[in-house]
DNA sequence: ACAACATCGATGTCATGTCATCAATGTTGT
DNA sequence: ACAACATTGATGACATGACATCGATGTTGT
C-alpha cells in the first residue's frame, strides 16, 4: 500500500528535519542532539547505570557507552563504579553538566515555538496519541512512558 | 512545553524503530534502507542525475555519491556521464537492480502489515495530513510529494 | 568576451547508530 | 558448591548522515 509507504517517509521526514533543527538549536552550547538526551535524561534520573540509561534513551539501542564517553570527556558527566555491583557504572551529572542541562529548555523552545505554529495543540495531542499506538509495546515506547507520565 | 518535547521522542522512536524492522525486511535481499530507497525512486525516476536523486530522497541531504557508490559496487546501478551537462552524471538501474526494485514491495508488505494491525485507515490518513503540516514547506516535504503524488 | 557567481559530484571529517563479540561479574537451578 | 546461563560495559566493524571544501564546469550580467 502506498500510503503506509509515505507515512513511513513521512516518519523519517520529521525525524531528520527535527533532529537538524535541533542540532542548530544546540550548536551555540556545543551539544549534538543525543548528547542533548543524555543531559535531559540524566537530570530527571540520576544516577542510573549504563543499561538503565540506554533503556531511558530513545536515540540509542545497546549500552550508551561512547556517547557518554563524549559527556565525561567534556567533564559534563562522571562515572562511579556501583558499590554493589562490580560490573555496573553509575553515570552522574558534574555541576557543569547540570548547568548545561538547565538551559536544554531554552534551547528547544525554538523548536517547540515552529511546532507550535504549524499543529494546534490538539494535533499535537492527536500525533501523540496516534504514535503510541504505532509504538506500542515497543522499547522506545517504554522509555518514552517513563520519562512521560500522562 | 513537554507536550512538544514527548512528540519529538515519539518522531525520533517511530522512525528507529521502523527503520529497524525495514532493515530486518531487506537483510535477507541484502540491503540497507538508504539503499533500498535510491533503487524504489530509481524505479520511478529513472536516469536521474547525483543531485536530483538527492532531491528525491528523503534518507539524506547532499548529493549522495556515496550512498550510490554502495550499489555501483554491487553492479545494481551504473553511472553514465550526461552528454550536454559534462558535470553531471546519470544513474541507471542495472537489469539486476531493476530485478531487485521489484521485489521491494514484497519485502516491505510486512512492514505495513504491522502498521496496519496497529492504525486504522483513517489514522494513517490522519497522521499523514499532520506530518504534512509538520513538515509543510521544507525539502523532504517536496521530495514526498514529488513522489507520492495525491 | 569575460568576470562573478552558481551548480555538479567527490571527498574529508565528525558524530552517530547497529550489530557482534568479549571479558568480568552475577544469578539460578540442582 | 558449581555448572549453565544472563547481564554489564567496552570495543571493533560497518553504514549512515551532516557539514565543509574542492576542482571542474555552466550560467549570467554587463
Amino acid at each position: 500500500m502506498a500510503t503506509h509507504d509515505e507515512l513511513r517517509y513521512l516518519l523519517l521526514a520529521a525525524q531528520r528535519e527535527g533532529s537538524r533543527r535541533l542540532g542548530d538549536a544546540l550548536r551555540h552550547l556545543g551539544l549534538t542532539p543525543a548528547q542533548a538526551e543524555v543531559l535531559d535524561v540524566l537530570a530527571a534520573h540520576q544516577p542510573v547505570t549504563l543499561a538503565a540509561l540506554g533503556r531511558l534513551l530513545v536515540c540509542e539501542q545497546g549500552s550508551p557507552s561512547r556517547l557518554v564517553d563524549s559527556l565525561v570527556q567534556r567533564d559534563l558527566v562522571s562515572r562511579v563504579p556501583h558499590e554493589q555491583d562490580k560490573r555496573a557504572v553509575l553515570i552522574h551529572l558534574t555541576d557543569a553538566g547540570r548547568a548545561l542541562a538547565a538551559q536544554l529548555g531554552e534551547a528547544t523552545s525554538r523548536l517547540t515555538g515552529e511546532m507550535g505554529a504549524r499543529l494546534t495543540a490538539e494535533d499535537v495531542e492527536t500525533l501523540t496519541t496516534l504514535l503510541h499506538s504505532l509504538l506500542d509495546g515497543t522499547d522506545a515506547a517504554r522509555a518514552i512512558r517513563s520519562r512521560f507520565p500522562r
